[in-house]
RNA sequence: GAGGCGCUAGCUCAGACGGUAGAGCAACUGCCUUUUAAGCAGUGGGUCCCGGGUUCGAUCCCCGGGCGCCUCACCA
């Protein structure tokens, strides 16, 4: 039990506990067999006006508000699907039970056992003639009240919310249907998958060397093995790895950790889904994320628009195509494809550039940095509409494959909405002596000052040259997908526990 | 990591030349047997985020710290 300081409150509830067990009922009963669901109830007896004659509906669920009047009273319960009233007196209940019913706060849960019924006002309720205690609320749930779609007195408290996350979603219902939203969406994705043949696998999220995705890992240690492991960072390497082992079309949906920034884009677990194909490319993946795209858009918002802060989105197909040099070009004016062919372009004439258009770029140690910078500052906030930014500088992009008789681009596309990148694909490369070509010029980068590379994974070469199929790879990022189907603007509302500090 | 803002009752928030605080809801007591932001009457509840300084006196002013939010940086 408590020992410090029991609030008041705390006290109050803790001598209801006590009355109901000296009543000799059980407060925290095992079981309590829920039949259906509180829509399903008001869809089965309350369609129409008059309400069927039956009297063993069976209600369960959390009393989210109360109002007595002498011996008689509303609950009103709200489960995952809706809320519904309850109605009882000392006539309807035996008396032990209506000793209990009167003592009954917000916040506990219960069932009941009663017939449906229409109050005089047109409420759907159910006259309870059994009421059970199933669970006491000890500490008290925050109450808030609304009238013609107002809310009054809300639970708000950003940081309480997501510490006490089932509080948030108790007495949030828009924070419920989102986390409601971002399952079907999962389940959406693994359908349309699986319909597509893609077989869904599980690769190491512990791995000796953190590769796939230019980021920094969290380190860990297997005390066996008394190695250290790092979290992965992405499940590229090993899905590939099972390119060459004979799979053909595979996908990973699951987590990812980078050990960087937190804000509203980023968690530092995060959830990712990673696809390849065999004997397929990059414009396969391009497909295959607008078919996802539209399709997830159908099922969620019913059709090809969604509706995203001030904007509404459209997802029909196909997206329009840009290239990454192209679209720099076109919002700046700066053409760096002149140095597409030089081995070493020049950083200080790409400061030059971008500075001349407002671009900062203390930052950026490497030539490419700055183009990104370019791209980022000046480009990606206004791809709102779907758009597939495509041709990327070899250099930016270790792990693809070239653009044939281009030695200077590569296949690679990242689809952006919303200001947003959603996602990364590309032709992947499964030249080994080149992939190791790429590796070496990655730790040359990182040597000159590059901020983020790609690791070497000398192992992963030894799985090329066993033969990897020509292949087409995605990533896509999940939460950021669920952000835009749910109209979220932080990617802490889409995820059920964000990181924060623990509380001292 | 840097800057800005915030932290007062269980929840939402007021407030005070610096003299240890208040409302609504929730809770408690009484009344009320179809209410629905139920109602009426009454009652209790606070280390005012933490530590230090100034002061006769700090929750308020100053300094340091904690946590969060926003913006920026890095990425997905």
């Amino acid at each position: 039990m408590e020992e410090l300081n029991p609030s008041e409150l705390l006290k109050q509830r803790l001598q209801k506990l006590n009355n109901i067990k000296s009543l000799g009922i059980e407060p925290y009963p095992n079981l309590f067999e829920k039949e259906k669901t509180i829509s399903q109830i008001t869809k089965e007896y309350f369609s129409s006006e008059s309400v069927p004659e039956v009297s063993d509906v069976k209600i369960a669920g959390r009393i989210t508000a109360k109002r007595p009047m002498g011996k008689a009273g509303f609950l009103q319960i709200t489960d995952i699907s809706g809320k519904m009233q309850v109605y009882a007196n000392d006539k309807t209940l035996p008396s032990e039970e209506h000793e209990v019913f009167m003592e009954l706060d917000i916040g506990d849960i219960i069932g009941a056992l009663g017939e449906p019924f229409r109050t005089k006002t047109g409420e759907a309720s159910i006259r309870a003639r059994e009421i059970k205690l199933l669970a006491k609320n000890l500490s008290p749930i925050p109450v808030v009240k609304e009238k013609d779609g107002k809310v009054f007195d809300a639970f708000a408290d950003i940081e309480t919310r997501y510490r006490q996350r089932y509080l948030d979603l108790i007495v949030n219902s828009e924070v419920r249907n989102t986390f409601l939203m971002r399952s079907k969406i999962i389940s959406e994705i693994r359908d349309f998958m699986n319909s597509k043949g893609f077989l869904e696998v599980e690769t190491p999220m512990m791995q000796s060397i953190a590769s796939g995705a230019a980021a920094k890992p969290f380190k860990t240690h297997h005390n066996a093995l008394d190695i250290p492991l790092f979290m992965r960072i992405a499940p590229e390497l090993y899905l590939k790895r099972l390119l060459v082992g004979g799979f053909e079309k595979v996908y990973e949906l699951n987590r990812n950790f980078r050990n960087e920034g937190i804000s509203t884009k980023h968690n530092p677990e995060f959830t990712m889904m990673e696809v390849y194909q065999a004997y397929a490319d990059y414009s396969h993946m391009m497909k295959l994320v607008e078919d996802l795209f539209l399709r997830l858009a159908e099922k969620v918002a019913g059709g090809h628009e969604v509706k995203y802060g001030e904007h509404t989105i459209s997802f029909k197909t196909p997206w329009p195509q840009k290239t990454y040099l192209g679209i720099i070009k076109e919002k700046t004016n700066i053409d760096f494809s002149v140095y597409l062919g030089n081995e070493n372009p020049p950083l200080e004439e790409a400061k030059k550039h971008a500075e001349a258009v407002g671009v900062d770029t203390k930052k950026c140690a490497e030539f490419w940095e700055v183009v990104d910078e370019v791209f980022s500052e000046k480009v990606e906030n206004e791809l709102i509409q779907p758009i597939f930014i495509t041709e990327y500088p070899k250099a930016m992009s270790p792990l693809s494959k070239n653009i044939p008789g281009n030695p200077h681009l590569v296949e690679r596309f990242e689809p952006y909405i919303v200001g947003r990148e959603m996602g990364n694909a590309f032709s992947e490369l499964n030249d080994p002596i080149e992939q190791n070509e790429r590796f070496k010029q990655q730790l040359q980068l990182k040597a000159e000052g590059a901020h983020e590379t790609i690791e070497m994974d000398e192992d992963y070469i030894e799985a090329l040259k066993v033969g990897m199929p020509p292949a087409g790879g995605l990533g896509i990022g999940i939460d950021r997908l669920v952000m835009l189907f749910t109209n979220s603007s932080s990617i802490k509302d889409v995820i059920l526990f964000p990181l924060l500090r623990p509380k001292a």
